[in-house]
DNA sequence: GAACTCGTTCGGGACTGTAGAACGTTACTC
DNA sequence: GAGTAACGTTCTACAGTCCCGAACGAGTTC
């Protein structure tokens, strides 16, 4: 559920309210969507109507639910990411041989949203899915992007966000935020001490393109248990940092 | 680009094909926007700025593009089907075991969508891409899908869509496609000859819920010269039903 | 510095999306 | 099997809003 504040389009805003409700509910009918977005029936038939013209939408025996044309956008705009189509094939690389999950994620409107992601033979069950937006400052991968990005970039975004505690150990002090995305700036590595799951660590590192902007980063995250002392302080920041300056060189060749 | 006939929600139209207008041309700006969409400039402005507060726009120095949370919907969406979920570790599977190139397709608005697809060691190159949306009738999956879909919905396709040729050995003709689709209801068996790609052979089974409903099929695709004998008569056809088995056996106790 | 672009803002008028009531069906309940 | 409730859908009229053209400020290019 997206919350906007100042009016844009009525019937645009209401169709993705629609859109993401049908999503959440996993299909419904007609009445059941109008309860949950708060709108006459005869509204939300409308909405339906057009979507499944277009054909956003399927009605499969008198219940709609999104269809995979969302499928065809996303993949599209996916690929044109440089960070997606080099670094893919690295993330992959880099579970298999570490044995943990590596993901790779970008910032969007001042949120981290994970791109893709690969487990390896040993990967923790528990984690989040590709295209979730998750809270920038409480991820390895999120701290990696937050510490390279211009001054004022990084200012609106904590100003617009803020610091909200996702768990226990998330940093939510903006002082104690900036000195640790020091130290990320000092050793292009970004750790996450379990500041958002339970029983989580990982390790991440920023990926620049030619200007030196974040364009994004990667990480390797696992269960505490494995990751601590030397595999978590030198032996993974190692790899991680490896593996992102392959893929700076890759998309600096394309 | 979607094409509508009849009007629907003017606004909510105009909004996906801006959206679908932006993935084209990768990214725009409004002015080139506007030209492209044949509307004025403030119009398109307008939109985007809606589409941008609703995050599924991003702005990035003056230009603007189709964020990521189209990957949010489109995960949660394709998470919803069964046939992905329990499909998805099969097709890698098959295509590992093979060599070639697996894929995974359902039906939306009387088209053949892709829905996943994993390569093997020797795969094809050439191919096309997760939610890419065909013509039923030129693809041994969507074959494998019309058959058994009832006969009314199949007849309701066929007058929709009719049959053009994608390729010199597309199936134009009703009474051939028809004759085609009963071998495909006996044997469980589609096969693709170059009908929709130069030089690609594939084959494929129709995977069907507890009910016997179809809910999309599975296959195995390959150049023609390694696609022939032996292989593709009997070998490859037993391979793929023996794994679209265990995936209507996984679905019904889900 | 003129003459192009570009993105953005603004306001009034035409149109259209909205909401509520009403219809026909289906699915329960008693 | 009548009665009731919920469903999806259709319709109409009015209020509201989306749309457009014009105008503005900021960059570029010649």
């Amino acid at each position: 559920m997206t919350t906007r504040d100042s009016p844009g389009i009525q019937a645009v805003d209401r169709a993705f309210d629609i859109v993401e409700a049908l999503n959440e509910l996993d299909g419904a009918g007609v009445s059941e969507l109008a309860r949950h977005v708060e709108l006459p029936k005869s509204t939300v038939h409308n909405h339906l109507d057009t979507l499944e013209r277009a054909e956003y939408v399927v009605r499969e025996n008198g219940t709609y639910r999104t269809s995979l044309k969302f499928l065809q956008i996303s993949e599209t705009a996916r690929n044109q990411h440089a960070l997606y189509e080099v670094g893919r094939s690295e993330v992959e690389h880099l579970a298999e041989k570490t044995g943990e999950i590596s993901a790779l994620m970008t910032e969007e409107h001042g949120r981290g949203v994970f791109v893709y992601r690969s487990r390896g033979s040993e990967a923790a069950r528990i984690d989040t899915c590709i295209g979730d937006r998750v809270p920038i400052h409480c991820t390895a991968l999120g701290k990696a992007i937050l510490a390279f990005l211009p001054d004022d970039r990084r200012a609106a975004i904590i100003d617009q966000h803020e610091l909200p505690a996702v768990n226990h150990n998330t940093i939510t002090d903006r002082g104690r935020l900036e000195e640790d995305l020091e130290t990320v700036r000092e050793r292009k590595i970004a750790y996450d001490d379990e500041e958002r799951l339970n029983g989580l660590r990982s390790v991440a590192a920023p990926i620049l393109d030619g200007t030196d902007s974040v364009i994004g980063s990667i990480s390797v995250a696992g269960p505490t248990h494995r990751m601590k002392g030397e595999r978590f302080e030198t032996e993974l920041p190692e790899t991680v940092l490896g593996i992102a300056n392959v893929i700076e060189l890759n998309i600096q060749h394309t």
